[in-house]
DNA sequence: GATATTTGACCACT
DNA sequence: AGTGGTCAAATATC
């Protein structure tokens, strides 16, 4: 008990610090948009695909802190021994989403052989555990660095596009089992539904990491209510603070200290996002069809779970050490009963 | 020839 | 039983 209690304040100290360095960073940041913003337009697809400007480094400092927030909490998961396992119990066959997909020599049993021994993989996998999934709206597809193999396009019913399955071209080098999968939006057919499952394990650079993973954590600053709303993915909060507030932001407060709001309107509805980068190249190669926009402002809205969660560039909100605390306390001590 | 994509079949899950 | 996710042979592209 003793230790266990140590152990999350020393957990805590540091998710605190990290999230600290993500302000400060932020209000740099803040210092330098708005002085650019006076002036003109800021492309959004230099912010992320790796000129060394300040911005951008900033942006990859900031990008950095929370990823890094993010291991410790997930860290601290497997130190709690939280109640994730419980869940992903339901994938009795195979054990878990990191296991390559395997028969388990000998079977167990399955009658439904109808292939010659030459082929008895076919169709036999294990089907992947929900982990760290999230639902990004693009214009391109193109939004991550990452080189994708597409290894199937399924037809879903009430859809009127075809689902494209991609995983890590890096896959079978590596064992990155990180995926995704495309489908085109169905009102606006110009934009894609990229749902990402699982994190890269392949050998990226911590910066171009920082740059293109999308983050579990997540705070914005909705700008028609002009509150902070932030989101935080199922994997690191569990379904009992979501139910005590649906919404971190309702845990948090309202109102933390706010950076400027960036008026990017082009007239449309679209919302700005600072996270991701491009390679045009890549995709096009793996799949052209997609490719067909032209678009390089990256307007995107991003989705956690089914919620929405729209994000506009340029603003950011942090919350403070208090606030953070009060947040992290509900966590630990629900994943705290859940444990046992 | 090597690599990537397409597509029908198979299997897990609900 | 229906649907979605994955496999892998066939095919296309470089």
């Amino acid at each position: 008990m003793d230790s266990d209690s140590n152990n999350t304040k020393s957990v805590k100290r540091n998710v605190v610090d990290q999230l600290v360095e993500g302000y400060e960073s932020a209000t740099q940041l803040q210092l330098l948009l708005s002085r650019q913003q006076s002036s003109h337009h800021i492309d959004q697809t230099r912010i992320v695909s790796g000129d060394p400007d300040p911005v951008n480094k900033l942006m990859g400092k900031i990008l950095d802190s929370f990823h890094k927030t993010i291991s410790v909490l997930d860290s601290f998961d497997q130190v709690a021994n939280v109640s994730v396992v419980l869940e992903g119990s339901r994938n009795t066959s195979c054990g878990d989403d990191s296991t390559p997909v395997s028969c388990n020599g000998g079977d167990s049993g399955d009658s439904r052989k109808r292939l010659g021994v030459g082929k008895s993989k076919r169709g036999c996998y294990t089907r992947k555990k929900r982990s760290h999934t999230w639902t990004v709206e693009a214009r391109r597809i193109d939004e991550d660095i990452y080189a994708w193999r597409k290894y199937g396009q399924k037809q879903i019913l009430n859809s009127k596009f075809p689902r494209s399955y991609f995983r890590c071209t890096h896959k079978p080098t590596q064992g990155c089992n990180a995926t995704k999968q495309v489908q085109k939006h169905e009102q606006d057919p110009s934009l894609f539904q990229i749902t990402y499952i699982g994190h890269h394990t392949c050998n990226v650079s911590d910066e171009t990491q920082a740059k293109t993973e999308p983050l579990d954590l997540e705070i914005v600053l909705d700008s028609d209510n002009n509150k902070l709303a932030a989101t935080i993915s199922q994997d690191h909060v569990d379904p009992y603070i979501q139910e005590q507030g649906n919404d971190i932001s309702s845990l948090i407060g309202v109102g933390a200290s706010m950076v400027k709001e960036e008026d990017y309107n082009n007239g449309d509805q679209n919302n700005d996002y600072c996270e991701g980068s491009s390679t045009y190249s890549d995709l096009s190669l793996v799949w052209p069809d997609v490719m067909m926009s032209d678009d390089r402002q990256h307007h995107q809205n991003h989705f956690y779970h089914g919620e929405a969660s729209t994000t506009t560039s340029y603003q950011f909100s942090f919350i403070d050490n208090d606030q953070f605390s009060s947040l992290f306390d509900s966590y630990c001590s629900y994943e705290g009963t859940s444990a046992i």
